[in-house]
DNA sequence: TTGTAGGCGTTATCAG
DNA sequence: CTGATAACGCCTACAA
């Protein structure tokens, strides 16, 4: 037999409230969120919770949006909340936006630029006080035209936005220093007797990725030891690229000493190429990443790293958002720790 | 000098819309969105549409949540979303909920139980369509008590519930054969010549740490090889609480041939405990998880473990939550995936 | 301190 | 097919 419910669950409003606890719509609103005028008596205050509590009253936060024309959430856009980087970057946004008083929209655009674009529109309909895009873009100028089109109309209309990662002009943004850390990372390995460098990177047209190897090879260019020749092989800015980037590198003869892959998550994947092709890591080949994914701190050997506080990125990226004034640039260094992916030589 | 902008940013509404295409707001909201009954004329439509895009206008899914009398989204709440374990589960909820047309509000609790009931009551002003609750609970009846009430207050109001992980009764869940995949793992290790056996669990009243050790105790005694006095100790169910675990172990003078750590977080921790006390994995233990968290999937040594498709979990959960009917109970088998972590002996 | 009434942006019912 | 108009649930001047 089919379920006979009705499917119209009457949910009990204010108004109920106020009739259950005899007093006029307008009071039983200020006893129970006390509005910004004053008080109400507290012998109808009591009146009015009362009755909530027997009626089980949940004001409706849509309806108070309507009214208070604004509403109390924040949208957040990731390119897959399931990546480490990702979602530690979630962990901060969500602590900051709870802390003002704002629920976070979560949408995953699963790796398609496009998405994003519709994304922002969406949370613009939900009319989310403030967006935060995370995420390092490709250089796609009509990508990224559209991105900032879209975003700008959500501004127009109200909203904040703060991105993390790369920044786009007007907009406000907490920058990694990819560069500067990938050179103090090149340093570093130059300094404990590495010469012969190679790099695992991502897709060539990768913001992030582009970013990290010119700032890696500009230091080498400096101190005097180039990248060579076919040292850099460009691939997927996943797990799975890290792997086919150290695999295509074995295969040519040249024999780096140390591989930079671009993230920690290649850079796993690199390891367990090396593994795969009989090469031990650091033995015969050291690598080192980015990020230090605390996820994946305890991967043997301990891998050498730079060190990005990503969910201190989330709470700032929110801070900046929500917060007053124009649109302001944050940069976060990013510091280089060394382990035993990275011996001495 | 202080910004002088407006803070009151005028939106336009569907009324601008009507007034700009010369029409009533009744059609220029079917135009828009193509209501349950009849179509708007052709040129009409066209004019509405051309309005719209002129004006640059964004319905607000606000206030059609009010008129329509239900909103367009669904609340998850999670410990930690930093955790791979709950990210996992959070990409499938997105996935799903993204299929149904519905946005995701994501809550975290930080591992604070009570904050669970704090978010149903938020969710549930929200007026979400459903919530999806993930992560295992404490043998803690009072406040197992506290979130059933919450939720049993959310469907009175119309709203639907699935469960991830421990069920709840009279309520939709997707659990996890914690026992079954235990026992699995057991008799797995038992059957390569396993025989001293030690546990790495979780705290004593964690419900998903308690069935997967019993389903690992049990199995053991069927197979005559119970675990030894001592040879359990809990913990925190985190990588700490594994390192500590795990340390503790070494430390009594049990020496049990191999470890099981009730998560794959954990196991990672105690094996990170064996490197740092000298003792080899998998040559002088040996280690197994439970999860398959795919963000680990290439530690040295590759770690045995259970494989629970969490992702599933989560496109699961959100479809039972959204589908019609009784409230269900799926099940989902977990997988022996064996590695080097525990070679044959 | 408390109540009255108008409005927030859409949808939906009911006439033309 | 199109247009008034009453909800939807709540907030907030404005009055009393």
């Amino acid at each position: 037999m089919e379920s006979l419910y009705p499917e119209q669950v009457r949910t009990t409003t204010l108004s109920d409230v106020a009739r259950e606890a005899g007093v006029s719509l307008a009071t039983a609103s200020r006893a129970i969120n006390g509005s910004t005028n004053r008080t109400v008596g507290p012998a109808l205050r009591e009146r009015v919770l009362a009755a909530a509590a027997r009626l089980h009253y949940s004001p409706d936060a849509n309806a108070q949006a309507m009214a208070r024309g604004r509403t109390t959430s924040l949208g957040l856009i990731v390119h897959d909340i399931a990546d480490p980087y990702f979602s530690a970057i979630a962990a901060g946004v969500t602590r900051a936006a709870e802390a003002a008083g704002l629920s976070v929209v979560l949408t995953s655009t699963e790796h398609d630029p496009a998405r994003e674009v519709s994304f922002v529109e969406l949370l613009r309909r939900q009319r989310v006080r403030a967006i935060v895009v995370t995420g390092g873009r490709r250089d796609d100028p009509e990508g990224t035209a559209a991105l900032r089109a879209a975003l700008e109309g959500f501004q127009a209309a109200g909203g904040s936005v703060a991105l993390v990662s790369q920044p786009l002009e007007g907009m406000s943004t907490v920058v990694v220093d990819n560069r500067e850390g990938a050179a103090d990372l090149a340093r570093h390995l130059h300094g404990i007797g590495y010469r012969r460098f190679a790099v695992v990177a991502g897709p060539v047209d990768h913001l992030t990725s582009r970013d990290r190897l010119s700032g890696f090879r500009e230091a080498l260019d400096e101190l005097g030891a180039p990248l060579a020749d076919g040292a850099v092989v460009h691939s997927g800015f996943t797990r799975d690229g890290g792997y086919e980037g150290m695999a295509e590198l074995l295969r040519r003869d040249a024999g780096p000493e140390v591989v930079f892959a671009v993230n920690d998550v290649m850079a796993v994947g690199a390891m367990a190429a090396a593994r795969d092709a009989g090469v031990s890591v650091p033995d015969d080949v050291a690598v080192a990443g980015f990020d230090d994914i605390s996820t994946l701190r305890d991967i043997t050997p301990a891998l050498t790293t730079v060190r990005v506080p990503l969910v201190e990125a989330g709470v700032l990226a929110t801070e900046l958002a929500l917060g007053p004034g124009e649109p302001r640039e944050v940069h976060l260094a990013g510091e280089v720790v060394v382990r035993e992916s990275t011996p001495a030589r």
